[in-house]
RNA sequence: GGGCCCGUAGCUCAGUCGGUAGAGCAGGCGGCUCUUAACCGCAAGGUCAGGGGUUCGAAUCCCCUCGGGCCCGCCA
């Protein structure tokens, strides 16, 4: 805001006024605060035109609307337990103060209220008003009272205007929250170890995504943000954690969209002795319990109920290569060979690059032919082996591999393996990626590798993007709706 | 990276065929002792995202740049 509007102007004369008079506009507390809901329920009792002058009470807030009536005025003030009406009146605050509170105060001001629980005689809950204080003079004046901010782009740059302008998007942020802490909740009634991993690395694994690379100083070396937990939770379990998760950032140096952000929350757990089919049971139950939340968190919101309900099981499941082949018509696909897939996918308009693995073809003609059939909540399972270099091989099925990918019918949700745990196959199948990749993004991480020498018990494990499940259980269309203040470039 | 769309007052939005900028809210002044987006009157508020071009004349048409949205591609 480099420009001070004539309004800002107004409004720091205002801060002058108050000052020459005496009065800090920006004192240090207001002690004995209730919330607005305190007020409410103390007006519960009281017939309408109605006030308790034995109980004084006071609350703060920030202003949201004045309305006037000459030597009466009513004032909406919004907390974060909701909003109440102030009633200011000639008789109750004596006529010098009256006129000075209504010519300096502003919308968007942050006041503090004593006064008495009431009932107006139009039945609107209450506080009759004995004395205001001016808590913070606002100089930017607030969004229109009606429609607040609709600009995304401001919303998004000014997170802190969308919050105050709209008890909505409140809600929303703190229902992630809790959603998250009812995730955390699950995971350690389960005897999960929640841990902290690093994020500056040396080479950064587990995915296959640009990284960002920064300096390190001390080392005097590049070292790059992590893509992934995975390899170093993988490590705690050859330490014998057995059962390990983490929520973190994790960072992407890829494009944004309605679906991926550059910085994203990821929860991974590791589970040792347990399979893949365990984990499956293990997410059904963690999308029940947090589905659930979510529909008592915003019991008469119609679009978070009718996204809730589809994280309820049971849920549909479909073989990759089975739902593949039944979509595009194709057969034989795990007998074909890399040129074939790729002829393949470029027919249906992939560009990825010709060295591009077998696995990205195959990923690619799934995106294409089965993807958007996926209507409701499903588990796709039994990949082929070449699209997954960390899986266990499956115990029945040549060629695949032992995993589960939740999908919605909008995007992928979770990822999980019967985890790979044979050094000697994981160098063969990293070098089989990197090959065919020739990229040398995907450097080997041989201390994983020295790591899974030691021995890593049988495991399964997991890996979800935590804004992504808010967005799923809470019909929440894009990404950025779920990030606080999500990367947005220079203006 | 490609395509389509958008950017007008602090905010929400109009702006016709190219004729020189409009409303509501907020703010100012005045009125009103029960409103709920209060109401009534008056006045004020603009680099039409930025730059260039066409034209007697551009918010409007064309080009470039910036920012954003949606779709596609890419992101094992």
């Amino acid at each position: 805001m480099a420009e001070e509007s004539a309004l800002e102007r107004e409004r720091r004369e205002k801060v002058a006024r108050w000052r020459s008079a005496g009065r800090d506009p920006y004192p240090y507390e207001f002690p004995g605060r209730v919330g607005t809901d305190v007020v409410r329920s103390a007006c519960a009792q009281l017939s309408s035109g109605s006030e308790d002058l034995a109980t004084t009470m006071r609350v703060a807030g920030r202003l949201k609307i004045v309305r006037q009536h000459g030597k009466t005025a009513f004032a909406d003030l919004d907390d974060l337990a909701g909003s109440l009406q102030l009633m200011l009146r000639v008789n109750e605050l004596g006529e010098e103060p009256y006129r000075v509170w209504l010519s300096d105060l502003d919308p968007g001001d942050i006041v503090g209220a004593e006064g008495h629980p009431s009932v107006s005689r139009r039945g609107e809950p209450s506080l009759l008003v004995r004395s205001l204080t001016l808590l913070t003079k606002a100089i930017a004046p607030p969004p229109e009272k009606y429609h607040g901010i609709q600009d995304v782009e401001e919303r998004i740059r000014r997170r802190y205007v969308d919050l105050l302008a709209s008890p909505e998007v409140r809600a929303r942020f703190r229902a992630r929250t809790l959603l998250v802490r009812e995730v955390r909740a699950y995971f350690d009634e389960l005897g999960f170890l929640e841990v902290e991993t690093p994020a500056l690395l040396r080479v950064a694994g587990g995915a296959a995504a640009a990284p960002f690379v920064t300096h390190c100083n001390y080392l005097d070396a590049d070292v790059q943000l992590r893509i992934a937990e995975e390899l170093a939770l993988k490590r705690l379990l050859v330490g014998g954690l057995e059962r390990v998760y983490e929520i973190g950032k994790v960072f992407r140096n890829e494009d944004l969209d309605s679906t991926h952000s550059p910085e994203f929350t990821e929860l991974e757990a590791y589970w040792a002795y347990a399979d893949y089919h365990d984990m499956r049971r293990l997410m059904e139950g963690l999308l029940d319990r947090v589905a659930s939340r979510a529909l008592s968190l915003f019991p008469d919101d119609p679009t978070v109920q009718a996204a809730a309900a589809r994280f309820r099981p049971p849920f549909a499941t479909l073989d990759f290569v089975d739902g593949l082949e039944h979509a595009s018509g194709l057969s034989d696909l795990l007998g074909k060979s890399r040129e074939e897939l790729r002829s393949l996918a470029r027919a249906v308009g992939s560009t990825v690059p010709d060295n591009s693995s077998t696995g990205t073809f195959l990923d690619k003609l799934f995106e294409h032919y089965v993807e958007p059939t996926i209507d409701r909540v499903t588990f796709v399972v039994d990949h082929p082996a070449a699209t997954t270099p960390l899986a266990k091989r499956h115990r029945s099925k040549p060629s695949r591999v032992e995993r589960f990918e939740l999908f919605t019918s909008d995007f992928e949700l979770a990822n999980a393996y019967s985890e790979l745990t044979d050094p000697d196959e994981q160098v063969a199948r990293f070098r089989e990626q990197l090959g065919e990749r020739g990229d040398d993004r995907y450097a080997l991480d041989q201390d994983f590798v020295d790591a899974l020498k030691f021995g890593m018990p049988p495991a399964t494990g997991v890996g979800f993007g935590v804004d992504r499940l808010i967005m799923g259980v809470l019909g929440i269309p894009s990404i950025k709706e779920t990030i606080l203040f999500p990367l947005v470039r220079d203006r």
